[in-house]
RNA sequence: CGGGGCGUAGCGCAGCCUGGUAGCGCAUCUGCUUUGGGAGCAGAGGGCCGGGGGUUCGAAUCCCUCCGCCCCGACCA
């Protein structure tokens, strides 16, 4: 039986001052975790079998559809190199060099390494579809460790592969995830939404996230109330009201005006009279472009035009361009694609390029700014603006795209849908994604068709957050006194407070109730420390257990009291009954 | 990597400006009392004041430098 009096738990009565989300302060005060440093964290043992309980469930659940791996979480340089991800992970990925000089990586994820085997041990069709999955510890050096275990360089991760012989076996493959995600999720007692992803720089064809609402995310979904579409604003759309207000002025062609010291949208809208929707903002970028077949990677100019009252939204500009990596402008660049200061940058008169990412100035166009006409826009000189500039007729562009993040508010993509999007931060749980061949193709892994063919299978890739079940749940549920944990991952399920151990009768009864509980199944936990009441108390309420059952006076009578971490207050219980009641409850 | 902040006992902090024997609360240990919401009294232990260098008779305090940690941003298959 498991004894407080004999566990390491350590708890705290004020947090560190370096904890600023809820999860981070509770998951130290409570004895779950202790930092060794920035995003690298010791878990102790509430901690470890809260953790335990997750895997416990995701291995459980992922065993239906896959197969468990154990793998290196230190490579050898060669694993990376055939996909290109040696260089392409850049700073992100740990290296380090043995004794000989040779160098490794630790693990960021093992696309490669499930490849490499695919590629060696995969030979016919008749062996697909497979689906291998592994709960490991990855590495990620992350530029900004923050938030507790939210963002970390060290932690758990659930990453499956699947291998298919066609789109369809892959299409099959995700929708096997899909469903499994949500049991584990479900099974977690987590509240959670699936989002649409973007797919990103690996080349994937859809992706999936599954995300928990929290301010203390990193994300923001876009979601619609009234027909449940949801997205990640990385990758969210909606529908734009068309805008009322009266053209500037005229209908001639761009007229230059003189707009001293009118650098900010909001300045140049209230020198014109207008709204900022009617100005054209304009956002300047390098963005690299990697090099294929060996050659150098190269940096372009990119100019994105959208309109004033809109943000560039550099995940979905990075993706219209084709571009690996952007970054903003300096000086003397904007001198040498605008011959014009920033605040005054407009698309009137620029020469943009045949197609993205080629020799010149590489020019997108928010498809807000289609059929609008007579807008005001920077005259690439200091303190002068055009008006009455209509795109198209006054000026070119290399594509028209879709770069806008959407606003809190606007109308819902949805065919026929009236609702209004919302948008919201969340925190992501699992992602589950569309590979395609990108690893199989450049390994050289293939097996024989039907007909003696060789093929290329395709992939799936699927990963998640172990860590992050655990501080999603505590960020859903918790109060100033702590937390309270799902049942189905709480390191315990109930605690038997025994108010006073002196008192020989409580201490009696609160060691058979404990023993009958575990007899029955349930993971239970005595508080058998020679305490104040009032100390077990808040430790109790503190450290995620969900139900506790307090032993005290009116044990006389035969009674307990029965406490719901989740609910105020406390209910007699005779202590015949307790046993029965909590297999119900968990 | 840019901006900001912090590093003094296990935790939370004061002391630094204006240099002169390192403090407070909680926690810990001992004893007595107490025992249903982080008890009371009495006593005790615990510090390379983040590291290195410099100024000074003398540095937690002033100067230089390095390191670590947190927050905002950038970044985040």
């Amino acid at each position: 039986m498991h004894r407080w009096s004999k566990l390491f738990v350590p708890t705290l009565r004020e947090a560190p001052t370096d904890a600023e989300v809820a999860s981070h302060k509770f998951l130290l005060r409570a004895g779950y975790i202790r930092q060794l440093g920035a995003g690298i964290y010791n878990y102790l043992p509430l901690g470890q079998r809260a953790l335990n309980k997750i895997i416990g469930i995701v291995r459980e659940e992922m065993d239906q559809i896959g197969q468990e791996f154990f793998l290196p979480a230190l490579n050898p340089r060669e694993a990376w190199e055939p996909s290109g991800r040696w260089s392409g992970m850049g700073d992100n990925m740990f290296r380090l060099k043995d004794r000989k000089g040779a160098e490794l990586c630790l693990a960021m994820t093992h696309e490669e390494i499930m490849t490499e085997i695919a590629r060696k041990e995969l030979r016919s069709y008749k062996q697909l579809p497979q689906i291998w999955y592994q709960i490991q510890t990855k590495f990620r050096d992350e530029p900004r460790p923050k938030s507790g275990l939210l963002r970390v360089r060290q932690f758990t991760m659930k990453d499956s592969y699947s291998f298919d012989i066609d789109a369809d076996g892959l299409d099959r493959s995700f929708e096997l995830h899909d469903a499994v995600y949500r049991k584990i999720f479900t099974r977690c007692g987590l509240k959670f939404v699936a989002v649409d992803a973007d797919s990103g720089a690996m080349g994937g064809s859809q992706s999936q996230e599954f995300m928990v609402h929290t301010e203390a995310g990193e994300d923001l979904i876009a979601s619609c109330p009234t027909c449940g579409y949801a997205a990640n604003t990385e990758k969210a759309t909606s529908l734009l009201d068309a805008v009322t207000e009266m053209a500037p002025t005229g209908d001639g062609l761009p007229e230059l005006v003189l707009t001293p010291g009118c650098a900010a949208i909001s300045d140049v809208a209230a020198f014109f009279k207008i709204s900022p929707a009617s100005d054209i903002k304009c956002v300047a970028y390098m963005a690299l472009k990697r090099g294929e077949n060996g050659k150098a990677d190269t940096w372009h100019g990119l100019a994105a035009f959208l309109r004033g009252d809109h943000q560039v939204n550099e995940t979905k500009l990075q993706g219209a361009v084709g571009a690996a990596e952007l970054r903003t402008m300096n000086g003397e660049e904007l001198e040498q694609f605008f011959h014009g200061p920033a605040g005054f940058l407009g698309p009137v008169g620029l020469a943009p390029a045949a197609k993205a990412l080629t020799s010149g100035l590489t020019v997108v166009v928010d498809k807000g700014l289609e059929g609008r006409s007579n807008l005001v826009a920077g005259a690439n000189k200091l303190d002068y603006h055009f008006r009455s500039v209509t795109p198209g007729r006054d000026f070119s562009w290399t594509l028209v795209a879709d770069i806008r993040t959407v606003n809190e508010g606007e109308a819902c993509p949805t065919a026929n849908c009236t609702g209004k999007l919302v948008v919201g931060k969340a925190v992501e749980i699992g992602h589950i994604f569309k590979l395609g061949y990108k690893y199989t193709s450049a390994m050289g892994a293939t097996v024989l068709d039907p007909n003696g063919k060789e093929v290329t299978p395709i992939m799936g890739s699927y990963g998640i957050g172990i860590e992050r079940i655990l501080t999603a749940a505590i960020e859903q549920s918790h109060d100033a006194n702590g937390f309270w944990l799902p049942a189905s991952i709480a390191p315990f399920q109930v605690v038997v407070t025994v108010t006073n151990v002196t008192d020989t009768l409580l201490r009696e009864t609160g060691e058979k109730l404990a023993a009958d509980l575990e007899a029955a199944g349930i993971d239970v936990l005595l508080d058998d420390r020679d305490e104040r009441a009032g100390v077990k108390f808040k430790d109790a309420d503190l450290v995620g257990i969900p139900y506790r059952i307090n032993v005290g006076k009116k044990v006389a009578e035969g009674k307990v009291e029965l406490v719901n971490r989740a609910m105020p207050g406390a209910e007699d219980l005779a202590l015949a009954d307790v046993v029965q009641r909590l297999k119900a409850l968990v």
